[in-house]
DNA sequence: TCGACTTTTCGAACGCGTTCTGAAATTAAC
DNA sequence: GTTAATTTCAGAACGCGTTCGAAAAGTCGA
């Protein structure tokens, strides 16, 4: 049902498909076999279309991708930010973070340029979120975008890498002689010789929000010393 | 030149291409053409030989690219890095964002699983002087790995980002309307919206060390508060 | 009613990374 | 000297995202 209401003014060959129709089939898709069996052919095998007949209603499939988080995006209500603007921050940061972390497929697509401009008015209130709680913190409108920017580098690094990383089955040694690093120089590197497979057992805890913590503190903290 | 002090022990029939080759030969055409450019078929074809037998030394597309990465990174020398701790942190996170933003192809490889782990000894020596800086500031071993690991994201993060964002040509607006954000509800977003196309201009400036002071700052902080 | 015009659809094809299968070329064993 | 084992090489083929060009199916003005 794409625009039932406009009485079709305008020439062309009708739609058989369109990009409701394609999420929608997407969303089921992805539901069923897990997004990394989703392809635009078999998407447009399920529609019962040509595959090429896609790129009419979407530009590619990073679009096609952007599309479903934008649309998740716009479902979830904002729960109850606190109050306090520095907690403020860190509660929006930690929902955008929780939210693209359960979506596997955002990790294809968080790096798109002009990916925040591009999003809906849902989302973007997170966004609104952080900026918001940084100005009332006491920082300029230049530095609360720069907070954001930060901040926001910092959740991207942190979901690529978790992502990539979470294939692996559990917690197996990177190399196959046992050690985590490969035979290193004790001698040049004695601090991480001397961690040794401690390091695979640190590396896969979540220390997102305990970052996030760290970060914003100097982040604020930087926003009121050079305010003006 | 593969192993020629080897008196060839073992069987089989002799290579005709080695794995030095293979990466002499990609470091050429990315010279030549832009590592865009670089096919597994257009570097078989440089070498003269099947495109599917550069899989016998080499994993796969990633793995080439990667030992690419890790050859440069044996190649540079670490420059005098500060004595004092915080500082010394700083400058080798510094020096590892400024190797790979130098290396376009880094984004496709930087989140691959156990990047660290397999680094050779070199690159190794900036992870080392940042755990080292972290534990002569008076970090626990433990704290120290989960400073480097939030570094980590950060830096990949921003990495990533601006890899991607630096495609586009200039500061021309992400919508075609001219409104950096597409037609926003000033009344839920007020300070996006005031924003406007200033967010534009800040976007693009490069803020990688402020911020990382910003974080380095909190992660120190947080550990001689938490050393036990 | 008949051509322009416009939009959608889709088959063919390209180059890509990668896997499969078998042939080629060597050493080791009998 | 023949045969077996072993390692490397490469052609064929697969599925992928995507582009190109032409055919299909409508509206609109004459």
């Amino acid at each position: 049902m794409p625009q039932v209401n406009a009485p079709r003014l305008k020439a062309g060959r009708p739609p058989t498909t369109s990009r409701a129709q394609i999420l929608a089939a997407a969303r089921g898709l992805i539901d069923r076999n897990g997004w990394e069996r989703l392809t635009i052919r078999k998407l447009a095998a399920e529609i019962g279309v040509g595959a090429t007949t896609l790129y009419h209603h979407v530009q590619d499939k990073e679009d096609l991708l952007f599309l479903l988080i934008n649309e998740y995006g716009e479902q979830f209500s904002h729960p109850g930010l606190p109050e306090e603007p520095q907690e403020r921050v860190i509660a929006a940061a930690a929902t955008i973070h929780d939210a693209l972390a359960a979506w596997p497929w955002a990790a294809d697509v968080l790096t798109t340029d002009g990916f925040i401009a591009r999003l809906g008015d849902s989302p973007l209130g997170l966004v609104e979120a952080v900026v918001a709680g940084a100005i009332d913190y006491g920082c300029t409108p230049d530095h609360a975008v720069y907070v954001f920017r930060s901040i926001w580098y910092y959740t991207v690094g942190e979901i690529l890498v978790r992502s990539h990383t979470a294939r692996r089955g559990g917690g197996e040694a990177a190399t196959p002689d046992g050690a985590f690093f490969g035979n290193i120089d004790a001698e040049k590197l004695p601090h991480l010789a001397a961690l040794g497979d401690r390091w695979a057992v640190l590396a896969p805890r979540d220390t997102y929000v305990d970052g996030l913590r760290a970060l914003v503190d100097g982040l604020l903290a930087q926003g009121v010393r050079t305010k003006s």
